[in-house]
DNA sequence: AAAAATATGTCAGCTATATTGACATATTTT
DNA sequence: AAAATATGTCAATATAGCTGACATATTTTT
């Protein structure tokens, strides 16, 4: 399977000169794949009990990461719309876990906090995976961080966040 | 940003018994965040024309990767229920890019496998992931895939797939 | 001062993807 | 013959995203 290099079929890709790219790396995307449905999976069982998912967890994540961070830059970092954001941030706020600041120098913006209990919520599920990424390290071998810090910092997008 | 290793914090946490486990990594938790989301989003622009979306994609990857798979196989890999399966896979079952033989053996059985187009398809949504990560591996230095390969393969629940 | 732009909030409706539960069919195992 | 298994399907529900429209408060521009 896929050992012919006889694929042909539409040239809708234009990039396709002559012995360009016939590998394409399946293992790799593959093992992303697993390792983020697992790894992502570690704090589920938490934000169950308080009725959460995980759209909140990763407001609850940069909230407490970036304290004092607007809605606008929140927005921006998730990547999703306002309204997809005002449900989940709203009830973060009703359970205490967040709290609003109007902006000291433009009072049209919400400077967003976890509080006591926003932060303690924000460590507990943050835990479970610092723990599976430490393991994975100790395997990996010496030198894992950096070199997978680089990595990873590699798959982004160049201009982001 | 985040350059200090120096965290240290509130204290809130008593499980630091000495120099315990007081570091959550957070560093590698966002890297992996931003790294995932914009490596899914690679391949969301095909999956649009066509009227795709992520799931199909995943059943599409696998089926392709592990030819004469059955459904059985495909639910455990993906861990969604059948009911969520069901539609998905119908979609390109319907559109051509699936097709199912009973099995030789267990006649209850239905064996996946992509055909031509459906090959087509998935090598086009895995050719930009692929070009993502083999600039990421250059831009981390030598040696990056096996340690990232290892590191991956650490990440993913002991005993799985 | 008036107008325009901006940051946020909110209402309403839609879509994609997942869930649980129940039941049907064909086939294999006991 | 009965039970178990692999798959398919119907129905209802939940989550998390989307677009579009509009409201409010505040800041910037004219």
């Amino acid at each position: 399977m896929a050992g012919q290099p006889n694929q042909k079929a539409e040239n809708e890709m234009p990039s396709a000169g002559a012995d360009n790219t016939d590998a394409v790396d399946f293992e790799i995307i593959e093992l992303f794949f697993f390792a983020y449905r697992d790894f992502t999976s570690d704090p589920d069982v938490i934000l169950e009990k308080r009725g959460f998912g995980r759209a909140h967890h990763r407001v609850l994540h940069f909230v407490d990461r970036e304290p004092g961070m607007t809605v606008a830059n929140l927005l921006d970092t998730l990547r999703i719309t306002k309204q997809s954001l005002a449900r989940v941030l709203k009830q973060l706020i009703d359970s205490g876990y967040i709290h609003q600041v109007a902006g000291p120098e433009d009072r049209r913006q919400r400077m967003l906090y976890t509080t006591k209990e926003g932060k303690t919520l924000a460590r507990a599920l943050a835990e479970p995976q610092s723990r599976r990424i430490a393991e994975a390290m100790e395997k990996t071998g010496p030198g894992a961080r950096e070199l997978v810090k680089r990595f990873l910092a590699g798959m982004k997008n160049a201009g982001d966040n």
